[in-house]
DNA sequence: AAATTTTTGATTTACGTACATCAGAATTCG
DNA sequence: CGAATTCTGATGTACGTAAATCAAAAATTT
């Protein structure tokens, strides 16, 4: 049998009371005493009960997401899940509560996160727009105690306690070998759609599959990149007009949301030529577009896993235990035609 | 607040004994006491709060996993996943045994799966060799009120409650296209290395894989099947003896275990010639091959996820309860050297 | 209607932990 | 040394559920 509190006080030749006085580091035990409780936990590898704990303390865990508003299917998606989560809230004894800001907004961001100052929370979850006042926000959550974990984009040099989401520079350079790949030894011009330079994920993804393309893929030129800010009305614009104005253009990139817009560009302007096509995010449209061979490769990050893994890691964190480090690890899901969910 | 027993018995007008023994199926309430004790049950929102439940009960959870013996590392790999999941056991109040059968031997997994009845088990989880037979002893185990997952390869047909593994048809049709469309347009032999055609994965793969190559590369000709029996030994023999063999092989897929064989062979026989060559299973091995250029894609599925899924529903069919089905879905890992964890 | 059986209620203990209260012991201070 | 302070012990209640016991009530049978 699993050793209780009662075989500390037992071991340790004190009382219930200051082995709990103890275990909750409340006040009044003598150090010594202390010690002595502490090696006998140690001693007779006492764990504590976290089930039990919760119950009688009524545990809740109040959590916030903060996400960015947006029109874009992973976007919605995100949402979904965040939804989902809620709906289970009863059974894993969270609080939910969503935060909408502006998306690529620091300065809403910012004040979103502060605003949270004080609260009694058990975690925040956050997309990380890429800003040094972002940083500085999380960090003063993280200094008042509260464990922040950031979701889909990282927010490198803060203090945030953990990053729920994909490697975007291993994701960039395995596009750009899916892309060199399927090209064969074919030369041509690549068009890179992106969403914003200003979020982390977007530059790291970039950052990747340039450099792979550099080095392994030189007959095959990158062309400046397209900013769509994850609309697909832009998105649309922008990739017509690059595929209206070159005939070399072989390859398509989109490493942001918003392909709706793409794809409408790819079935208006793009008919009849054969371009290889490597997008992100699965979502109907993707799929679809997968499906019916427009497209070539999806590389997916699955937004449930992100959020229920967020969750877990926040919950561990408030309570200072430690998760399963595998368990939380984000894969890059790469999608063939073949392997769609 | 949650409601509780305490509230039922209220809104049901009847004690909390009768609650009680209407909620865990106890004699001695008449029929329409029930009916009323179990609208009330419906109207207020009950439910169980399992932590509590597991409380008072002192419930764990006995569990076996049947694991087939074998020198190929990713059987080390899942054994390995199942101690981790032993050592968890405290934490999530489960008991798991290990119950070692030879491999492709459905006589042994019946003999051990018929020495499970009776015995009181939360679960039991088996890489299943494909046989009536052995269909017939899960069945049993089935029908004797003992959860059953398959894990790694399904028995199909089986009326077992949940497979803990991937798509295998998938599995092969996708590696058909990685291979095809790597190769670009070349026309050449493919050579195939399976473990045996006696488990369900394995012949699905090959069955995904054909289907697509026939399909979508007619200048691909396949092979007749190599079967390694995932021996590493006996795969550096088969795969040696076909490269020496023929100059017009340009590509292999192994989709079975034993890769180490297999990249021995290359190294030795395959020396300076362009394969290019797709396997299942990431290992210390094939981790090492990807990253050196000697293999182009490896397929992979999650051991850890799929004991910890095959945990879960075990447990939550244990009682009654239901799974986050997206959270239970096994992937299908598609690495090349950029995405490597 | 009495005797019997079946249902139901009331109450208690338990699971492992948290938390509060109050009395008594040990320690420290003056 | 006695008084004040700090520590420690003993005890009880609570969390939500399970499970047992015994008495009382209701239903059924004779």
């Amino acid at each position: 049998m699993r050793p209780t509190v009662y075989d500390i006080a037992a071991a340790a030749g004190v009382s219930l009371a200051t082995v709990d006085r103890v275990l909750n580091r409340r006040p009044g035990v003598r150090l010594v005493t202390r010690e002595k409780v502490e090696a006998a936990i140690r001693d007779i590898g006492y764990i504590r009960d976290v089930a039990a704990a919760n119950l009688a303390k009524g545990r809740v865990y109040p959590l916030v997401f903060i996400l960015p508003t947006g029109d874009n299917s992973f976007m919605h998606g995100l949402y979904g899940e965040v939804r989902q989560a809620m709906a289970r809230s009863t059974f894993d004894r969270t609080e939910i509560r969503i935060v909408e800001v502006p998306a690529f907004d620091a300065p809403a961001l910012v004040a979103a996160l502060d605003a949270l100052q004080g609260l009694d929370l058990a975690g925040v979850a956050l997309v990380a727009t890429d800003a040094p006042e972002v940083r500085a926000a999380v960090d003063r959550l993280v200094t008042a105690g509260i464990p922040v974990v950031t979701l889909v984009s990282d927010l490198t040099g803060s203090t945030r306690h953990h990053y729920a989401g994909v490697d975007n520079i291993g994701a960039g350079r395995t596009a750009a070998r899916l892309l060199g790949r399927f090209l064969g030894g074919c030369k041509g011009d690549l068009t890179i759609l992106a969403g914003s330079m200003l979020v982390r994920d977007h530059r790291e993804r970039l950052e990747g599959f340039s450099s792979v393309m550099a080095a392994e893929f030189p007959q095959l030129r990158l062309l400046p990149v397209l900013e769509g800010r994850d609309d697909p009305e832009i998105a649309n614009r922008l990739i017509s007009e690059a595929l209206s104005g070159s005939n070399s253009i072989i390859g398509i990139y989109s490493l942001g949301a918003g392909n709706r817009g793409l794809l409408k560009a790819l079935k208006d302007t793009g008919q009849g030529r054969e371009l290889t096509v490597v997008v992100h995010e699965l979502t109907e449209h993707t799929r679809a577009a997968l499906q019916d061979g427009t497209i070539d490769a999806v590389l997916n990050q699955d937004a449930g896993h992100e959020v229920r893994s967020a969750i877990r890691v926040m919950k561990a964190t408030a309570d200072g235990q430690d998760v399963i480090a595998g368990q939380e690890r984000i894969r890059l899901d790469i999608f063939l035609k073949d392997n769609l969910p």
